[in-house]
DNA sequence: CTAGAAACTTGGCAATGACAAGATTGGCTA
DNA sequence: TAGCCAATCTTGTCATTGCCAAGTTTCTAG
């Protein structure tokens, strides 16, 4: 019995409380979500919840595993629409993620307010979400575009230039009309640190 | 009558409230901290908290400022006791930043989560922090080891950078001991990206 | 068709944040 | 020094919330 694609008393209840738990963050702050309210506002009891998440933590994980599923998309599809060069791809990704951020700050900040332990079910989605910025720098390594080095390295330090650059987006301290100037420069000034001895 | 240093009834609550607060954030988690249970841990009334916090709100708000104020007198020290050449000195500010980050992980997230809006208490002692990293930048770009250009904007990137950085080390995406390693090829990264021509 | 599981409801409890009104204390002034 | 006033703290109260237990309805597998 497919839990999530049922069609019962209400509907998809899960997805629908997610939904609405979503724009209630962006609204008001993770802080203020209330199960009880999302209830209310779905028409359904106020235990009802329950049924889906055992409790209040439980959602708001949900909530960081959905936005990683989503941001992972968003940046594989930025990734395919963009020219195919290492630095239009790495740009394309980037710019991506920041809007991204822009977009839904609450969600964001949620995303990597979390600590990650091992065994939350979030890791995958966000693993899938860092694999997008570490593969292309892995294909830059081996087309010799960037210098020989450990791979993984470059990986983490480029993809928190984009997670600083998307937090300090979703705060407002960067303004998102001249973020996607401030991404170019990172991703060439990383480049143009990182490029081979000719 | 200074409110702050007054010994009445409690002592100074208010400093003491913060304290306990820090403790508890960083045990639980800042949606787990409790008004009442902080009021029972200093031995006063339920309510005697709201003498010096409005609401719950105002308390994690001063929280933020003084985990600001704390931050920037941390980057301040650091840069005046690294070498005098430009890249020891940004090192060590930035690595200063990752360590405060790894120390107290709960406080950083919230410093990051909230909101910047420009009427807001945090505001100048957020701005003193940027700015250390800002100043140095700009003594970069005027000694002429920085390329021309609108520091401004360097130091929104190298900002970025550092925060990205200390966040992932907060969540536990970047073990402490491999973060200076990181942060080392982080600034000389930069360094290297934005050297002026011969 | 029936049994059992999944989804939801009703009722209830302890804890919390916020508020109002009163008590205590310390300093400032007349 | 007497007394007023403001800051600090207390007691009492309320609506809301998260969580839990027990019961009810609906779906589905066999």
């Amino acid at each position: 019995m497919p839990a999530a694609a049922r069609a019962y008393h209400h509907g998809n209840l899960r997805a629908e409380l997610l939904d609405a738990a979503e724009r209630s963050i962006e609204k008001s702050g993770a802080d203020q979500l209330s199960l009880r309210e999302l209830a209310r506002e779905a028409g359904v009891s106020h235990a009802a919840p329950r049924t889906h998440f055992p409790d209040r933590q439980a959602l708001l994980q949900a909530l960081v595993e959905r936005g990683f599923t989503h941001l992972g998309a968003t940046l594989r599809t930025a990734r395919d629409q963009a020219a195919p060069d290492l630095e239009a791809r790495l740009h394309a990704v980037i710019a991506a993620f920041v809007t991204f951020a822009a977009t839904r700050p609450a969600l964001v900040n949620l995303m990597f307010a979390t600590k990650t332990t091992a065994d939350e079910p979030h890791q995958k989605a966000a693993a899938d979400t860092t694999a997008v910025v570490y593969d292309l720098i892995n294909e830059g390594v081996q087309t010799g575009a960037l210098a020989a080095g450990d791979p993984e390295r470059y990986g983490l330090l480029l993809y928190a230039w984009a997670q600083g650059l998307a937090t300090l987006t979703a705060t407002g301290n960067l303004p998102p009309e001249t973020a996607n100037t401030l991404v170019a420069e990172a991703v060439s000034t990383f480049l143009r640190g990182n490029t081979p001895l000719p």
